[in-house]
DNA sequence: CTGTGTGCAAACTCTTTGCATAAGT
DNA sequence: ACTTATGCAAAGAGTTTGCACACAG
């Protein structure tokens, strides 16, 4: 069983979230350890089932666009329509693993970062998603 | 009317990709300008109505996957789910307009294609795909 | 108390498969 | 000829909306 903590229920208070019951048990889940985590919704309501408690499928997806909204999270869409959610916000690139759809970090420096175009004039960078896709060697 | 050239022809036998009617239309359309495109499955349907053919939905998703996998187009998934199918070949990264949905390429010098992460051991880059979305600077 | 914000059922969209059929060799 | 490859209808997955209800203020 996920503790809800007061941690829990004041992160989403400062971000300006309701903490309901959903709410509260998904945040408890996503940030129960120290690392970081990739979830696509449907992880997540593997793990809710886990914890015996049950919540609809569309309710995880509101919840975590509303996460991604008020700053919590972070979306990343992949080929094939797979959506992960990430809880690491700090500039950085991803591996994609097409054997077994597993998603992990790329730390990359500040000079890699500055090292990306910059906007056309008159428009400003929303974000940027690098997703290097690997595979098995042949 | 668009005009199915030879070169068309070739251009999908080479591919080992057979040369049939829809995918004559396809490629013609996709290939009969110079410059390079992007296109969902959708434009696509909408260009082959306004040339008065019809060819059903799923045979251009089809046919768009099929060029792809022969190495004639490349793909693109955005937030949102949206896939664009791509001409241009050559290494590059994307800037996406929030706005209005419209992408378009970046050029890229080859010293910052390699300054991107390289593959972990055991690995290799299957494909790198760097989204850059803008919007308004407000 | 009361109005905003929420949670979920149902609807929708985009995409893929399975099979009769047509096209290429 | 004839067998593989194709094109499309129908099914499937993933995601979003609309509305009754609950909760915070």
């Amino acid at each position: 069983m996920v503790q809800v903590t007061l941690q829990t229920q004041s992160k989403l208070s400062a971000a300006g979230v309701r903490p309901t019951r959903q709410r509260l048990l998904i945040a408890a889940l996503l940030w129960k350890g120290n690392e970081c985590r990739h979830v696509t919704p449907e992880d997540m309501r593997r793990e809710i089932q886990q914890e015996g408690e049950d919540v609809a499928l569309a309710t995880i997806y509101n919840t975590l666009h509303q996460f991604t909204k008020a700053g919590l999270l972070r979306e990343i869409v992949l080929a094939g329509g797979r959506t992960y959610f990430d809880t690491n916000l700090s500039p950085h690139f991803h591996y994609y693993y097409e054997e077994n759809g597993h998603l992990e970090d790329v730390a990359i420096s500040p000079k890699q970062w500055h090292s990306l175009p910059s906007a056309p004039p008159g428009t400003e960078v929303k974000g940027v998603d690098v997703v290097i896709r690997v595979g098995e060697r042949k």
